[in-house]
DNA sequence: CATTGGCGCTCCATCACAAGGAGTGCTGGT
DNA sequence: ACCAGCACTCCTTGTGATGGAGCGCCAATG
């Protein structure tokens, strides 16, 4: 929270001491440089920038920007390049993002598929994945824990299928094994006690008043209910909370990543490391809209040169999860921010559908 | 199958034309090249081969091993390496694997997940890409169609949930939109109808029966029924063969793959492309036991560096996917090959309990 | 006659050096 | 305040030069 307020009032100090033209050149400076990977010397600002300043001018601001920390130059005699804070400035203040077209937003919807969360959830990442080039990142509804419905079903003697509907209408599996053999009509017996007593409720809340309630049980029955619980508790954790990424392949064909390759390497052993994701992404979930996290600003190191770019989105007004993207922090923002976005609202709206 | 015969011949020609002597520097010559990635010349052949002649000698039969195409020197003045020829005659005729020991088989049957088969055959893949580092690769059994059990859950006035208990023991959801509202009971009667009946059927062969045995069924339970047969049809094609890799991330970091980024990026894309992996996968499972697969012999140009090492496992005797390893040409094959034997038979044994 | 030491040859890898170019900082003039 | 010009720095590219690794060939050897 404070930090939250440190970062307003540098912002508001930064605008200030850069005037207009400093701010001007700031920007056609990114933006040449996400264009075309190239450290922007003052010819090229003094060309592009629409100022009609000489060269020698503008070096003297760039000289200015340079010591306030937004830009840099590799070696002494390149152009410069924005360092993360230039980004940030950059993305804060700076940025004219331009909403997508209804043709692209209808394309994009056309491309989720709605039969079940998990093919929702993945598509939604692969079309991220698509449309930016970069890779796509999901985190997949967290369960809400207890059940809509359950159900036994006898595979072998002692061996039984689980079937679990959980509240967000996904379908769970497990196998148990059981100390006795129940009959086929026993366990209808047990999934219609469940479902009429306890659909809804969290599986804690099922376990303490299982025991309250239910003392007529039979001994074997309250075994198996004891085995089921704990198995949905399984299958529901199993499946908690995921990332679901995608498209780090097209990460392999940018320069910027894949000039070193241990750095590479270190970016795909993240993306496996999933929980470590989980965290960066639970932020972004605490707040409302599009959020930008450039180069290291995540904590993380093999994030250096990446920005990702997230927007939470909601089933009934409820924040759930997260989409975004891991790309390059040379991205063209004002491209990859609406499609985050609409992203984000397409996945609300189709969850919520159901 | 003529391909087969011819294969079998040129192996018998080739083993009479290559003398003791030249199988033996062939052998050595490949290990030393796989041991350390450099060509190999004929000084060091002389050293390690065991068979005390000089180098000048032993550059005779090089000469002789060039000809016939075993070897390759990438220029003039560099030593030796293995053509995909060579790699062939080396794995088919000169290789010894030694059987991995009583320790590392448990280790690895630990690790195998037996909850259900979808965490089955991702910890396969895991395991495999974990003990060799390259990549592991998995097909998922095939569906035999067909269904054990099936149950409808109504989750909004025209909306339901399709469960449905494949053969194999696996669970299968899908929505289905229906076009009136059915009551829980009638969903129930139909469910049961429906296992009764028809547990066990292939789904064509239920589509045709359905109309002759069933005629005084009411309309609208046959509309339900067809679209529960269509949606349980969708789902099942779904995942009905596909293809789990893990650890692709291991070939980032193998020096082959990794210095012609281009081809590394074709490789990824091959991964994505799981039809076409499916395809090379198929013919190993007509094989019994262990395949190898050298460089494009599969005709996929993107694994030009690459080889494929395959082992079918079975359900009942009889095989229903196979399980892999892809890496570089240039593997350590006497630890891989028994790697990939052991996980086919767990997975077998792990399979058919269930 | 198979084996071997020796010689000349080829080709690659590495390094040093020079030339060219891009861009900067600074200074003095407008 | 702006700008033209100049000296300076540093990267990039190209060009030889050098050394080493390995081969092929040949004549000598047992």
């Amino acid at each position: 929270m404070l930090c939250f307020l440190c970062k307003i009032v540098r912002m508001a100090t930064e605008t200030q001491a850069l005037n207009e033209r400093a701010q001007q050149l700031l920007k056609t400076l990114v933006e040449r440089y996400i264009a075309d990977g190239q450290p922007v010397g003052s010819r090229a600002l003094s060309k592009f920038s629409g100022l009609d300043l000489s060269p020698a001018s503008i070096r003297n601001v760039m000289a200015d920007l340079e010591e306030m920390g937004f830009i840099a130059s590799p070696h002494t005699s390149a152009g410069r390049i924005p360092t993360a804070r230039g980004y940030r400035f950059f993305v804060d203040t700076l940025l004219t993002v331009k909403p997508l077209d209804r043709i692209e937003i209808h394309q994009l919807e056309g491309q989720l598929q709605v039969e079940n969360t998990q093919k929702l959830v993945a598509s939604a990442s692969h079309v991220l994945s698509d449309l930016t080039r970069f890779a796509g990142i999901v985190v997949t509804p967290r369960r809400s824990g207890g059940f809509r419905h359950i159900e036994f079903l006898k595979l072998a003697e002692k061996r039984l299928l689980l079937i679990l509907v959980t509240a967000d209408g996904d379908v769970q599996n497990r196998i148990i094994q059981t100390e006795k053999s129940y009959s086929p009509s026993e366990l209808v017996e047990a999934a219609n006690m469940l479902n009429k007593n306890f659909a809804g409720c969290t599986f804690e809340e099922i376990r303490r008043r299982i025991h309250v309630e239910l003392k007529q049980l039979r001994e074997d029955m309250t075994q198996l209910m004891a085995a089921a619980l704990a198995a949905s508790d399984q299958a529901a954790s199993d499946s908690a909370e995921d990332v679901v990424i995608s498209g780090e392949i097209n990460l392999l064909g940018i320069e910027d990543l894949s000039s070193n390759m241990t750095k590479l390497r270190d970016l795909f052993n993240l993306f496996e490391h999933r929980t470590t994701l989980l965290q960066l992404l639970d932020v972004s979930s605490r707040a409302q809209g599009v959020q930008i996290f450039i180069g290291g600003e995540a904590g993380l190191t093999p994030l250096d040169e990446c920005s990702v770019v997230t927007a939470p989105y909601e089933v009934d007004g409820k924040i759930v999860g997260t989409v975004g993207v891991i790309g390059p922090t040379r991205m063209a923002y004002e491209r990859v921010i609406p499609i985050v976005d609409i992203t984000a609202k397409l996945l609300s709206s189709a969850l919520t559908q159901r």
